[in-house]
DNA sequence: GATTGTGAAAGCGTTCACAGCC
DNA sequence: GGCTGTGAACGCTTTCACAATC
């Protein structure tokens, strides 16, 4: 049940990109299409063709020259790969806005990524049921995190507030960590971590803005290449 | 006032960061802080100081070798580069849960970006006011885009209609986009595009997870380099 | 003496182009 | 003939290392 042997290291730009390439199956999939070549797989994905194979590769050699890649099979390697033939439970640490908004989004259970907990620090939020779960005091972070086996925590608290919540889901057995919180945190080594932050993008799609204002030319950035695109107005 | 001229591109890759060295250099500056050297900055933001450097010498000379950069006037600086000295209305495309979470957020109108409109199809969120905005319908997407001098769009609908919601947005005469859909996006050359997946960043965090479990070893990731951590107890 | 600014080197990620296989 | 898998070429990003400057 181990399949083959824990791989080789797979480049993080492909690791980035394989659940875009698994979302695409599953809607293949789920549309009755069995087969699907390294084109195809690109022009939805907005990528080049040579990419997705170089990318695909580092799975193994699971498509057929001359035919291309069969979708239920290769869906089963890339959920193998990330790790999503279990579930993950995740605890969310801050029950504001933010918070309340991805504990009740429901894309998280039904991804593999259920809420296991809600932790906040504020008496007026400690006990209220959020998305169904309770939300419970920081104090009891250890025991949610090791009561439901979690490994990766969401920082869903106010900047200043976010390092303090990372070292404690880190002191809690926590090794992986999604912060929300526009704040640089510093974990240990062998932490994982991954940021995203609302108003850095904003303050990037800024940066081309201004510039477009400034000099009257186009640019690139992280645009789609538009390869036939689906009827994109203008 | 249009300071020197339009200069040289900047590479995505630094445009990214100017953000975080932003956020750093108002909290030093209101800290009282009034100079700062690269290998400060670099601790403060997770980066080496050689990379700090050479994304500063972007923007132009403005150092002080033997000394620093001079906090204010280096905040004046990259601000401008990023176009932030004027604000940025924004229009959110779709008013449920995270819509409704993102123009209650706060952090958008704080920092330049304010909600300048809120789009839904469904009539039982038209009329409603979310976040002090009323919502309106998709059909009057153009003229609130318009009226306002919108050229930022968020799309918080759901993945089904997301390259809808991009058309429209686009049709309306907005340049820039911000995709919070599980879903490619397909959008003209010329328009930029950034994208937030949370299903995505955690599938990329079950991924190392994973392979922490059956390979006994760690990985950098994007993990701060801990150069100097504050006390996460490991 | 300290720190910037920057060419040059090294490291990654993407793209090319084609051999290998169906 | 068609499509994958991949070494090699290319281009972008990071890091090094040091001359220039205060």
């Amino acid at each position: 049940m181990a399949g083959k042997r824990s791989r080789r290291r797979i480049p993080e730009a492909s690791v980035a990109r394989l659940p875009v390439y698994l979302r695409i199956l599953s809607e293949q999939f789920d549309e009755g299409v069995n087969s699907i070549s390294s084109e195809e797989l690109a022009e939805f994905a907005g990528l080049n063709a040579a990419k997705v194979r170089k990318d695909l590769s580092y799975l193994g050699s699971y498509g057929t020259r001359g035919v291309g890649y069969e979708v239920e099979f290769l869906i089963y390697q890339v959920r193998r790969e990330l790790g999503l033939t279990q579930d993950w439970p995740v605890v969310i640490v801050g029950a504001g806005n933010l918070g309340q908004a991805l504990a009740g989004y429901g894309g998280f259970g039904d991804r593999g990524f259920p809420v296991g907990g809600m932790i906040d620090v504020a008496e007026s939020k400690v006990g209220s049921v959020v998305g169904g779960v309770r939300v419970r005091h920081l104090d009891e972070l250890a025991q949610v995190v090791q009561s439901r086996n979690i490994s990766i925590g969401v920082i869903a608290t106010p900047g200043t507030a976010a390092q303090e919540a990372a070292d404690a889901l880190v002191a809690a057995g926590v090794t992986s960590l999604l912060n929300f919180a526009p704040t640089v945190i510093s974990v240990p080594h062998g932490i994982s971590m991954r940021k995203v932050d609302l108003a850095v993008e904003l303050q990037i799609l800024s940066y081309y803005e201004q510039r477009r204002a400034s000099t009257e030319q186009s640019n690139g950035l992280q645009a789609v290449p538009a390869e036939r695109r689906r009827g994109a107005s203008a």
